[in-house]
RNA sequence: CGGGGUGUAGCGUAGCCCGGUUAUCGCGCCACGUUUGGGACGUGGAGGCCGCAGGUUCGAAUCCUGCCACCCCGACCA
């Protein structure tokens, strides 16, 4: 603590890097794209998954656990997928160490302990899901299966960032199996719906839904559907997708089902996601330059205290005033936490929570004690004022709320003034380059154009939305007809 | 995985080209005192296998080789 963050428009990347460690989330670990999520980092993650599962079940689903490994022959199995993943998976061989015998108290791999089939360590998980549903289903009776499982994964990255992307991260996988195709697109389409819910009015970050075009569609599946996030540095963020996945993977472990007329046929399945990437996603939407700004949803501690004093005597009567506050505040539903530590002055705890992004800050010393007020601070707008201790804790709930939709507003500002029609492949550069962000751009819908527009400028597209923008036009790059505009951008 | 860069106390760094006393400075840390409404001050103190492993040399933070990690650019990336 104690020393400024590099500002984001001096270094965005700096920035998110130093912020990521000083805010104390998470930090690097002696494995190499491998990060330690610390105590308030996994804190803010415990908060997206409660809500996340109350969301899951609520929409009829079940929890349970897949191993993290799975045989190299189901993992195969699906060749698409597999093939989609084969680059990025860590594969476990043997299944022993012994002591090196050239090289005194080290170990080495027993060479005698090759495993007969290798394991590969799950960059997803539906391998070893479909090779299980096989037993489950007979019939059209045991279906729908609707299961999430919370879970690590591997892929081994080339090149990884705290949260944004690393080689192993935490996520929720859904895998459900369905009778018929309409049920699962419906399926599909309502994940990516929980999705955008969850991350507008929990995480307050604007997302667009739409589907994926074919290059960028996940490896298996007939569909892709996503929600894609803008960041303050006018890059795309995808903050979650669910897939439609037709009977690909029934085909692929041979699960059948007798439907209600006696005949034959494969499951239909879905599978959906959300990971640690979130967190990067809620850094990058909400922070300044003086560190975090949490939405009280996901903020460990929604308010902290800061007691002022010079005596014991006078810590002792703010104490008595505080622990009131506090137990107003829990009977309302508000997390507070009593900074009453001695072992710092009130500047260095005002610092510290303001990079950590508490959403608000009470602060009592004696001359409130005088006047029955206490000083409140608002993390987003780094304003202050003094309020009268009397209903403080409805004032605060209020607030709580306030801030909470106006960081969605003002993240939602920043988006649509980020978001710029073009119809000419000149402007499309010269906006990419200069003011960043989403570019809606007709597109003549071939994987040619999609290529090239990349190779020309990085920016890939991002989705094509599930509403507006229909209507007809010419491709921004070939000049071909075209039905809709699709949203582009530079993506992390 | 290719190109470039960095690695010296918890953090940030000087020293490295041109090898040679006890490795520099700031922050942080510990003790005591004075302090406490926006990152306190004074005095004293502790803390280092100079990323790791080899090599060259009388002698290596410094030169050479290999490895590891991180950062940037590229390729890759449900």
């Amino acid at each position: 603590m104690g020393k400024n963050l590099t500002s984001r428009t001096e270094d965005y990347s700096k920035w998110y890097n130093e912020l990521v460690v000083k805010a104390d989330l998470a930090e690097n670990s002696a494995v190499r794209g491998c990060m330690v999520i610390k105590p308030y980092g996994y804190a803010i993650w415990e908060k997206m998954q409660a809500e996340l599962d109350r969301m899951f079940k609520e929409t009829g689903h079940e929890n349970a656990y897949f191993p993290l490994f799975v045989p190299k022959s189901l993992f195969e199995a699906e060749e698409k997928n597999a093939e989609g993943f084969a680059k990025e998976c860590a594969v476990v061989t043997h299944y022993r160490l012994q002591n090196d015998p050239d090289n005194e108290g080290k170990l080495r791999v027993d060479p005698e302990a090759k495993l007969e089939e290798e394991l590969v360590v799950r960059p997803t998980s539906e391998a070893i899901i479909w090779n299980t549903y096989k037993g489950w289903i007979q019939s059209y009776r045991d279906l729908p299966i609707l299961i999430n499982q919370w879970a690590n994964v591997v892929r081994w990255e080339m090149r990884t960032r705290l949260f944004l992307r690393t080689a192993e991260f935490l996520w929720q996988e859904g895998h459900t199996a369905h009778a018929t195709k309409d049920e699962a697109l419906a399926e599909t389409v309502q994940m990516n719906d929980v999705y955008a819910e969850f991350a507008q009015n929990f995480m307050a970050i604007p997302v667009i839904k739409g589907v994926k075009t074919e290059s960028e569609r996940f490896a298996g599946a007939i569909e892709t559907y996503c929600i894609e996030a803008l960041m303050q540095d006018g890059k795309a963020l995808q903050a979650g997708t669910s897939h439609f996945l037709g009977q690909n993977f029934a085909k692929a472990f041979d699960v059948k089902f007798t439907n209600n007329e006696g005949k034959l046929d494969h499951v239909w399945a879905s599978s959906w996601g959300v990971s640690t990437r979130l967190v990067g996603a809620l850094i990058m939407t909400h922070s300044d330059d003086k560190g975090l700004v949490l939405p009280p949803n996901l903020a460990p501690s929604q308010v902290v205290i800061v007691p002022i004093f010079k005596t014991d005597e006078q810590l002792e009567a703010v104490s008595e005033k505080a622990e009131n506050i506090i137990k107003e505040l829990k009977a309302l539903g508000v997390s507070c936490k009593f900074d009453k530590r001695t072992t710092h002055r009130p500047g260095a705890k005002f610092a510290q929570h303001e990079l950590q992004g508490v959403p608000l800050r009470i602060a009592i010393g004696p001359k409130d004690l005088e006047n029955n007020t206490v000083e409140l601070a608002r993390r987003d707008t780094l304003t202050k004022e003094i309020v009268k201790i009397e209903g403080l804790a409805s004032t605060i709930k209020d607030l709580l709320g306030t801030i909470q939709e106006e960081l969605f507003t003002r993240a939602l500002n920043f988006r649509d003034e980020h978001t710029t029609e073009v119809d000419d492949f000149e402007t499309f550069k010269k906006v990419l380059e200069t003011k960043t962000g989403f570019i809606s751009a007709h597109w003549d819908g071939t994987a040619e154009t999609e290529q090239k527009i990349k190779e020309l400028t990085k920016a890939t597209i991002r989705c094509i939305p599930l509403v507006d923008y229909k209507e007809e036009g010419k491709c921004v790059y070939s000049g071909n007809a075209s039905k809709q505009r699709v949203l582009f951008a530079k993506a992390y």
